[in-house]
DNA sequence: CGTGACATTGACTAGTATCAACCAAAGTGG
DNA sequence: CCACTTTGGTTGATACTAGTCAATGTCACG
């Protein structure tokens, strides 16, 4: 391994070998430069990382990787959305978790996926050997650190899904998702509520839906129906979904008050 | 900051001064030194962390900490095991997971608690204040990187926690359920069965059960009593159970073949 | 032996799944 | 350009799993 010298900070020769190595370019016009793992990383030693890296792209429905394969690669998704879903062998599906720009995939120790994901839409990544990233990682302790903040933040996310999925009610699992996501794609300040009239794009459709949220999608059809009935949404078009009333969808998916 | 020397690599006078402190002691006889973080470090670094701990312990049924609390502690636990939990305001909870020797507890980065853990039987843990603990972090990367694991493997287990909350039935889960305990606390190699009559020492109570598994305490019961019935499992107490066919539960569990 | 906490079992109900029909939008091909 | 098909979504009728309510059982403890 190489030895970190005592002298000047000045990390890695190497890096300032490669500061205007075409690779450089790529990041500086990715979607994810400041996002992320990336944003954890100087443009300087960001080349360092671009070096490992591999540009890849995938359609729509295009699978990343598959539950059970061996894990050779971990990925870093530059654009795009990308579900993450485990199976039964009778097909039952349960997706845990949607990740778009600045996402990382692969993050379990194991030598083999522990789910699989598919692009959503057409998606970007980076693809990283799982060596050479880990070499990467020796070298700049910030990306260790970035990704353990993360991964702690996922697993917060775990634990509301799970309260979803073993304790909410059908409605209530809908009315939480449209504020989740609205929190995640929208610009509602952080632990605010978006305001009325929030028109969301979802790139699910209502299969993903169900999945994500331990339904079929007959209930979650209904769900919505509902919701659209008594005036707290509005249903524009499959993809399309306004927050009517944002704070009583809140009420719902509390159970509270 | 500190700066690592490039000599030899005896890396904190510090430790040294402190490897005959009576908190030295402390670790020597602790269930966890050989398990989760601590297990990350020299007897001699330990000394070090162990500087930044208080001892407490918890009767069963005392709360450590409260979730919406603010988050002032991080906790290690040296032997005991407690339940993690989110509820509803109108009371419905989930119990997300539980912990034992060596695992950690606060590793969300919020001001807030995002979860509620109880002990279950009486426990004893290190307790650290977050921003000594961040200090010490900064001095042993090792720690961030354990730290890592784990929340990985977490992420790992509460995936497959989501894949039973939202898709399988009752009896499942229940089998689901004695499997992954046995392999957590049993000693089965890794990634196979228990073998045939393994016996089982469970410290929950049916409440706490039916709010890991989503279910409500008569339908564990029922699924309990239904395996009893087929043959798969004995009961020959409240918190013991007998695996009989390991392999039928594993054929229950994942709903396959 | 009585009391209380916890677990089991039974009867009934409610919420969601299943099955099926219908609908709308987007291709596809003559 | 317009039937035809395909795909995904909605709505309705019915079934079934798990929840609710209630009675009974078991065990530890005073």
């Amino acid at each position: 391994m190489v030895h970190v010298t005592n002298a000047p900070p000045a990390r890695r020769p190497l890096a300032i070998n490669l500061a205007n190595s075409p690779r450089a370019a790529q990041c500086d016009d990715c979607g994810a430069r400041h996002a992320g793992l990336c944003d954890a990383l100087s443009d300087e030693d960001l080349t360092f990382l671009a070096r490992a890296a591999q540009r890849r792209t995938y359609q729509a429905g295009e699978p990343i990787m598959q539950e059970g394969d061996k894990a050779a690669y971990f990925f870093n998704i530059n654009s795009g959305h990308v579900r993450l879903s485990k199976s039964l062998p009778d097909g039952r599906r349960q997706i845990t978790g949607f990740a778009s720009t600045g996402h990382f995939l692969g993050l379990a120790k194991s030598d083999k996926n522990v789910c699989s994901a598919e692009a959503m839409e057409p998606t970007t990544v980076c693809r990283f050997n799982r060596p050479s990233l880990m070499a990467v990682f020796e070298e700049f302790p910030a990306l260790e650190r970035k990704l353990l903040d993360v991964a702690t933040h996922e697993l917060v996310l775990a634990q509301e899904q799970m309260l979803l999925l073993g304790r909410k009610t059908a409605i209530e699992r809908v009315a939480t998702f449209l504020l989740a996501w609205a929190a995640r794609e929208d610009l509602c300040p952080a632990g605010h509520l978006p305001k009325p009239n929030a028109a969301l794009q979802l790139p699910l459709s209502r299969t993903d839906l169900a999945d994500y949220l331990g339904l079929t999608i007959e209930t979650v059809s209904r769900s919505l129906s509902q919701l659209k009935r008594d005036g707290f949404i509005d249903i524009p078009g499959i993809h399309g979904i306004t927050l009517l009333k944002p704070q009583g969808l809140a009420h719902i998916a509390e159970a509270e008050l």
